[in-house]
DNA sequence: GATTGGCACTCAGTGTAATGGAGTGCTAAT
DNA sequence: ATTAGCACTCCATTACACTGAGTGCCAATC
């Protein structure tokens, strides 16, 4: 008398989800009397205990204790997203100022700190937004100033008006014009390449075409060597809100608590999450466990991709407790 | 028979000492039984009864209920900090290895990321170092890049090779030549000299001494006052090791947790707080409410300044629950 | 006069019942 | 297939006694 999943009835399904919806208002277990009343369906407790059996046997709730109502488990939530979810239209109403909000300030560095706090705002959880990915960023302009003691100040702006700088150590020292120069001539070659493809074509250049070279072509490959190479440069993050999450009290445990924000410094498992979830195209959800990292055993993770110029480049997301508002 | 506290005599004080160590070594209360056996003084815990009895009519440690022992308070703590706290040497030892650490980068940035890592890494709780105060940082160089659009890229360097940029909007668009012209006449008068002061200087230029310039100065000095204009690069500080706080049981109350870590984003009182500490000389010690801020009620902040070439510039400390190994 | 031993007292913390209530599973009736 | 009824389980709360650590005070001692 077994079914598998798939051949769920509707009045199951309905369930589940009034189940889902109750307990992410309420966080309590919820019993058959409250699901009776609360369901449109008209039913009686004992009958919605037996399709209560029935899920609890294909693992979608589960029982805390003998007495206490059902709690959705990580497939219950799994199902309950990726087919009863209805989302509510108020998102556009609030999208609409997030839009504006964002349109004020021009900075893309500022701005995604705006974003993430804004989403923090909005969720009365954690907003995460990561920077573009440094592949896709794409190199405007460059330019070399020289530092004393054989340094050189490698300044270079990326996409619209994104500014970065480096120090790098040369072997010799450089003058003033035969740095600009080398700029120039960089320019030249590499402008509107992104950083990745760059640094490739000079790994390739340095290896290949030396011959070809006069010495300050060489020098400036050498430099654009020292200025991108290895990715030191991490893709990051900004995080928002996070105190947002310590209110929640199914994050209560002070272990937990504590290996969240151990993974919030360390960044590391974060940008891996995160840059799995830019691989999906749009809205991509984590419960649970199913992000593979221990620290977010109880927490959920809801991301979307954005994109600048058609091209998905970013990542923003709400960090929240399992037990969440999807 | 009241007595002050300056006529305590002292084995008052030696066990007050105790105590205080005692505490915060095991976090409970301590009795006048433990009190007796621990202190090297061979007294009957009855007397240390009548000592504890006195010490607590001066407020200086207090009994969390009738039959619980005494817990230092606030005055308390600090009489033990001010007048009976003895340096253990370790730090010396520790303090070469931090020193080691440091040297090993040259980017100031950098340099006090590690600081704050280091200190938390050492004392196990939170780490605090501030940035270098914005008025005692010196102008190196200056440069100006154009960009598109009538925008403007500055970058100036400070100190020994600290690098930042900004961009300005200035009100026509101008050449590379010009304002590289620019730049090298900014530097030639204002190079070596403290930020602020390049502020002061820049307005007061523009306010009188209009007549006595071209026109390429006077673009060169307005471009300086858009770079350097009101304080928009508000004083920062870097912290590291927060989640260190979170294992202490006296910070374990979420709403307190939550207000720390709220002002450590926030980052203004904390902020207020470093540059008082930064007035005074040496080390100083904030205990629990002493700060004037609420959320650092149930902490002590440890600062003490550090200088580059002999002047004070910021200040670092160890954030930790009032009960820390001071 | 300072120190100490003795004693009664207080009070948090703990363990053990007892009680109530919410919820379930099963069975028999509809 | 649904429902009502019933016995059962188990958590949560309360009550209560008991223990132990610690105090305050008083009288005895050095």
């Amino acid at each position: 008398m077994r079914k598998g999943i798939r051949n769920l009835n509707d009045r199951s399904l309905q369930l589940l989800k009034t189940l889902v919806e109750r307990y992410i208002s309420d966080g309590q277990p919820v019993g058959s009397r409250v699901l009776s009343t609360d369901s449109a369906l008209n039913l009686s407790p004992a009958t919605i205990r037996n399709v209560m059996a029935d899920l609890e046997e294909l693992g979608l709730i589960h029982s805390p204790h003998t007495s206490a109502g059902r709690v959705p488990t990580v497939s219950g939530y799994r199902l309950f997203v990726d087919s009863l979810l209805t989302v509510k239209p108020l998102d556009t109403k609030e999208l609409a100022r997030l839009y504006q909000g964002l349109s004020e300030n021009e900075d893309a560095g500022t701005m995604i700190g705006v974003a993430s706090r804004l989403i923090a705002d909005l969720t009365q959880m954690a907003g995460v937004v990561t920077l573009p990915r440094r592949e896709l960023v794409c190199l405007r302009h460059i330019e070399f100033l020289p530092l004393s003691h054989q340094r050189v100040l490698v300044i270079f702006v990326t996409n619209e008006q994104e500014v970065h700088n480096k120090v790098i150590h040369t072997d010799k020292a450089f003058g003033a014009s035969e740095l600009q120069q080398a700029g120039a001539y960089l320019n030249s070659i590499y402008c509107g390449h992104s950083l990745t493809a760059v640094r490739a074509a000079v790994l390739k250049e340095l290896q290949v075409d030396q011959e070809r070279m006069n010495q300050a072509m060489l020098d400036a490959i050498k430099m654009a060597q020292l200025t991108f190479e290895s990715g030191d440069e991490q893709d990051d993050y900004v995080l928002a809100g996070e105190t947002n999450l310590m209110g929640f009290s199914e994050l209560s445990d002070r272990n937990h608590l504590k290996k969240l924000f151990e993974a919030f410094s360390q960044k590391q498992d974060v940008i891996h999450l995160l840059d799995q979830s830019m691989k999906a195209e749009g809205v991509q959800i984590f419960i649970g466990e199913e992000s593979g990292y221990q620290a977010f055993d109880h927490c959920s993770l809801v991301t979307s991709s954005y994109s600048v110029n058609d091209e998905v480049v970013g990542v923003l997301g709400v960090i929240g407790p399992t037990r969440m508002a999807y």
